[in-house]
DNA sequence: TGCGGGTCTTGATCCGTCTCAAGAGTAGCC
DNA sequence: GGCTACTCTTGAGACGGATCAAGACCCGCA
């Protein structure tokens, strides 16, 4: 669409909603097999960005949705002065770009965490169908609401938690995601740095580190870099609901 | 609805958003005078609710989003474990209850901090009046939209920012939203206790009086209880922007 | 007018997290 | 293999905000 961005990459593949596994989790939940064959018109390209590149940028003109296909992206908010936050970890099946319809321009940077594959979803096109496919408007209203459920449960993690309490939420939290994909519910690898993760929690990389270390210290996981095994999971749910107060 | 409510008043006034002052605030923003007919039709009650009282409260089943016509109110969530987050404070013109439409359960209390009255939205009328006005549809997905930049906007602060540039950037976005009103930019009067101000910064009562105190010795404003006249706000924005850092 | 409850202010002290710093581990690359 | 750059860990000390506590102010109401 602009310099700014790698070319949108077509695929030789077949790209279906209909056909597609992630259908469970992504923007067609709900819909029956004729309706998605009207969103496969809708959604027919990719595109792949590699790790560390963005997939759009804060100021950039909003045009499309992005369902995360395969990999990992983090959301950032920064002010002018130079504060920087993240503000979300996407995984396969949820979606990139909401912040965009408001103002028609993108209000955080997307950057992927690993390689990965977004399926793009030109927004005006998703509207014009919306009216005409109810199912698919449910759905969409109800992934913006969750978004901003969403939102409020980190605003009440970063107004009324501590560090230990915050990161053994954030594990929880990724872990459940990851679980509702397939993966392991104890054993995962995290995508981004430790100062990402302080970043996302309100705390600085050594108090992330430090903490990380006291849970291994106490049982409740291993840390061997970004590999984590979780050893004791009601151990770091009791930490979540204020055990250590 | 349920028996936790007070019963909903019927206003005999007309009830128009075609004739409505906040108009240019609110969800017709953007419809052309035929199209406000048919949300006329839509939007038929308004609900008062005393000072105190609760629109809604977590767990209650979603029906209706509600359109603030006078008054202020506050949205808080909490834990399983009795922890309290104030997620906004919403004055004429804003929607309350979209967190509700995800799971068809409202998940936040909203609270009137003074005497309010709003319009009462039945939601499933509204999707399917959007379904029909695209306009309509357009500013409702913006009002979504610029909801979770708000939201982005709240863990930058929660996430990244000390007490007197919290303080601040809140005077400052309160002012801000008051202006367009039409209110003066220089005097409010305070409609929440410190410790609501507190809750939704991420600071304990104490810290938002002292912090008060301290931008009173400094010049930047006058504080009379709730009461606030602002004298600087470039000040307090040079202190959002890290003029103390 | 006077009482009582809620709200706000201010002081003293404590604690959690940040900051600064040094060093170890790891991955990519020539 | 050995270099560099990045990431992570750990320690020591500083600092901002929390906590605890006391008293002032304010408003509704009898």
């Amino acid at each position: 669409m602009t310099a700014a961005h790698p070319p949108i990459k077509l695929e030789p593949f077949k790209i279906a909603c209909s056909s597609c596994n992630l259908r469970e989790l992504c923007l067609p939940v709900g819909m029956s097999n004729e309706q998605l064959l009207k969103l496969d018109s809708l959604v027919t390209t990719r595109r792949t960005v590699a790790r560390g590149d963005m997939l759009f940028r804060s100021g950039d003109h909003f045009q499309s949705l992005y369902a995360v296909r395969t990999g990992f992206f983090k959301t950032c908010v920064s002010s002018e002065d130079g504060r920087d936050q993240v503000t979300g970890f996407q995984m396969a099946g949820e979606l990139l770009g909401l912040d965009g319809i408001g103002t028609d321009a993108h209000n955080c940077d997307a950057v992927a965490l690993e390689d990965s594959q977004v399926c793009v979803i030109p927004y005006h096109q998703l509207e014009d169908l919306s009216r005409e496919v109810s199912d698919l408007q449910r759905q969409f209203h109800r992934i913006m609401s969750r978004e901003i459920v969403r939102d409020h449960g980190v605003m009440l993690l970063l107004g009324s938690m501590r560090a230990e309490e915050r990161l053994a939420a954030f594990l929880l939290n990724l872990t459940q995601r990851l679980q509702h994909r397939g993966f392991s519910a104890s054993e995962l690898i995290l995508r981004m740095t430790r100062e990402e993760i302080g970043s996302y929690l309100g705390l600085k990389l050594e108090t992330v580190s430090r903490t990380f270390s006291k849970f291994q210290d106490e049982g409740l996981l291993e840390v061997k870099q970004r590999q984590i095994r979780i050893l004791d999971s009601e151990g770091l749910q009791k930490i979540v609901n204020g055990a250590g107060v």
